[in-house]
DNA sequence: ACGAGGTCCTGCGAGC
DNA sequence: TGCTCGCAGGACCTCG
């Protein structure tokens, strides 16, 4: 699913299409993806209702309305927000979900393969509850390495699961973690709590290095990630670990090993740069 | 509290 | 060719 640098990529590019715009004729084609709102409140809710802005927290879009409500979509695995300003193809409109008019010929299309996403409309309150359970923001102006090891060190789990862990930082998923980990020569299967504080350190860079050059790259395109105007994203090209099994280490040459030990996800790296006290 | 594993979904590629 | 199986950018839940 997109990750942070992928619904970072979305929202900066749907931003300017969506402040200001007015929702009409709202449509919902799969009830499954609400939570804790119903169909009828959700369609009556943008009908007519005005886009005040557009923003990114964790993985998620967050989308505020004129009446203070935010629709909250989690796009999971396979779940892309695209602004269409022509009509869609029969591919196109195969697998949407939430599609909305937002004026002249364009429109605001949820499509979700898996039907993983999520669709949440928050009250003010509501929301504060829901982002309170959310981890700091790894790419925050006031984020430091110390917070971010205070954050994660507290943990027995291996530092990938942690480092994927929504609680304890937002925002890092399985492609992120696995080049974080090889950038910083970590073993994913290290315990959080026994890393030393220049390990911390060097996590803390990688991690931020990998989200910021993933944002420029627009993100990470493995199957079905679009930005918010249907374009793949580039990052898959300089990935140095996730998806090169077998291949050779870009450091040493090593052939890259997988495996699913941690956490049951894929976990790619280098046994001879990321050993045991590398 | 922890780890393991199942669950929600559909599609795709590998292997037989 | 046509099947079954395992796996896929995630998160939530239950069980022991």
């Amino acid at each position: 699913m997109p990750e942070l640098p992928e619904v970072e990529t979305i929202v900066r590019e749907l931003r300017p299409h969506l402040t200001g715009q007015t929702l009409s004729h709202p449509r919902l084609y799969h009830t499954d993806v609400l939570r804790r709102v119903s169909r009828e409140r959700l369609l009556r809710t943008l009908r007519n209702n005005r886009i005040a802005d557009v923003s990114r927290r964790a993985k998620h879009i967050v989308i505020e309305l004129g009446t203070s409500e935010r629709l909250v979509i989690q796009p999971r695995m396979t779940g892309s927000l695209v602004v269409y300003e022509r009509r869609l193809s029969a591919d196109e409109r195969r697998y949407a979900v939430l599609q909305v008019r937002l004026g002249t010929g364009t429109q605001l299309v949820f499509r979700d393969v898996r039907r993983l996403g999520t669709i949440w409309l928050l009250s003010p309150s509501a929301w504060e509850r829901y982002t309170r359970r959310i981890g700091p923001e790894p790419l925050a102006a006031g984020f430091s390495a110390a917070r971010f090891a205070a954050q994660l060190r507290p943990s027995r789990q291996a530092i990938k699961k942690v480092l994927m862990d929504q609680q304890r930082l937002a925002g890092v998923g399985n492609i992120y973690a696995n080049e974080a980990l090889f950038r910083a020569r970590i073993d994913p299967s290290r315990p959080a709590d026994r890393l030393s504080d220049a390990e911390y350190r060097r996590l803390f860079r990688t991690v931020r290095a990998v989200l910021r050059e993933a944002i420029a790259a627009d993100g990470t395109t493995v199957r079905d990630y679009r930005t918010g105007t249907g374009k793949t994203g580039s990052y898959q090209f300089v990935l140095r670990v996730y998806g090169r099994e077998g291949q050779p280490c870009t450091r040493c040459r090593t052939a890259l090993l997988t495996t699913h030990s941690i956490d049951g996800r894929a976990t790619t790296f280098c046994w001879r740069c990321q050993g045991k006290d590398a």
